[in-house]
DNA sequence: ACAACCTGTAAGTCATCACTTACCGTAAGC
DNA sequence: GCTTACGGTAAGTGATGACTTACAGGTTGT
């Protein structure tokens, strides 16, 4: 059950930030922390949370630790996602009818 | 931005229940509230959250509400979820030798 | 050895949120 | 008409968590 984890990681802002900026490549603490709008610290208990969600891997490199998505936290939470997929298609396949007749979407 | 309010709303464990209960089909609030260990009011609170991010559609029937799930809400968050997919698989691909060298995962 | 840098952790504060009970509107049945 | 079922909203409470500053460990350089 780590995509449980990995939503609640990811259900917050600057933790978000922080996973975004990580698709540019693998980046120390503090070049992390750099342009965000909270502490050092702070996004050293935010890289805490990610790992321990299975977002994130950290390797200590000489005396900084750099940090890189981790694919599997990623995976599965992409897997639970698909379980819906299927059949929140299936049960709106009667509905798209109704629907995109009166305008695709409120008024 | 839909997926940050999609993300928010499936980090609650009752929340995610309620979501995952909609997958079998579309159900009242009351059958939803039925089984979880909250009250009534509380599952409504709830599918207001999920509403509000996009994940269900309410349609009134009769007397009672009745919710299923969105499609809209859940596509945007595949969508931003996918964009990590490619550069993770990238930024790991020279990573995964190592680490399948030592054991596949930790100790 | 000492100094400068990079990072994780402790302790404390403040806001957010999930939940409860109570209440109000509305639709179906007598 | 009245009553019962269904569901959304208000108000209040308790707990979780995101943030701060201060401190400790460890590495690189002189």
């Amino acid at each position: 059950m780590v995509y449980s984890k990995a939503l609640l990681a990811l259900s917050d802002p600057t933790r978000r930030r922080i996973f975004e900026k990580l698709r540019s490549g693998p980046q120390p603490v503090g070049v992390l922390a750099k342009g965000l709008p909270v502490s050092r610290p702070a996004v050293s208990q935010h890289l805490k949370s990610l790992k321990k969600a299975g977002l994130v891997i950290d390797r200590s490199e000489g005396s900084r630790r750099v940090y890189r998505i981790d694919p599997d936290g990623l995976g599965e939470l992409r897997r639970w996602l698909d379980q819906f997929w299927g059949d929140a298609l299936e049960s709106f396949k009667s509905e798209v009818a109704v629907k995109t007749a009166r305008g695709s979407k409120r008024p």
